[in-house]
DNA sequence: ATGCTATTTCGATATTCATGGAAATAAACT
DNA sequence: AGTTTATTTCCATGAATATCGAAATAGCAT
């Protein structure tokens, strides 16, 4: 995780469109979810959301798997993982500063 | 926190330049910088300079205080806690994915 | 009140982003 | 080969961003 690579991830999520998105994917687990279903439940047009999902997949955070003719999307925890992990370093470097918000979670 | 504020800081934190300042304010700690240190660190124009200020403090992830004729910035730890947490949480809803990078800090 | 230092605002330009309809491609089924 | 479904790419347009010099403002010192 490098300065660029988090930037680029973080301007893909800074936007409320794409957050949305990303929070769907995270929130629909491994199993993931069709692009069409993702129109469906966000009620974009397929242009709109099909260069979003392609910001999202080019920045890591998301992955894309065929099955026959649809398109199954995966929010990709690893990357998410450093992302956070990097902020958390950042913010930790000289202050204890990060409190985990959801103490239900390991 | 809520999607419209988590996308603002993370669009804030998404450019290099901005991700950079934060950074180094971050480092510094609570003592903070001048925006002319910020300045000299980052080698860039005192105009481009205030405006990515401007944006950090506007979405809350810094703050300001004068200090006479000096302004000093200070990364807001509150802001940037609940951001981390709002990203943690999304993805804790369904899987438990998070693995603290920095084992060090508490 | 004048000057000095620190920083912001103004104004202007080039670049990137967001959006979405229409056409193109991918994959399966007939 | 042709059709249908799923999704992307092409293309265009308006809006937002990034950049930065020059002028303006804020605050202190003289």
């Amino acid at each position: 995780m490098n300065i660029e690579i988090a930037s680029r991830q973080l301007e893909a999520l800074g936007n409320p469109t794409r957050l949305g998105l990303y929070r769907t994917l995270v929130r629909a687990g491994g199993a993931g979810l069709s692009v069409g279903t993702l129109q469906e439940k966000h009620e974009i047009p397929a242009s709109t959301l099909s260069h979003h999902l392609r910001r999202l997949i080019d920045t890591g955070l998301v992955t894309q798997e065929r099955q026959a003719t649809t398109l199954i999307c995966r929010a990709h925890y690893p990357s998410m993982n450093a992302l956070v992990g990097y902020l958390v370093d950042e913010c930790c470097a000289d202050v204890g500063c990060i409190v985990p918000s959801s103490e239900t979670a390991a």
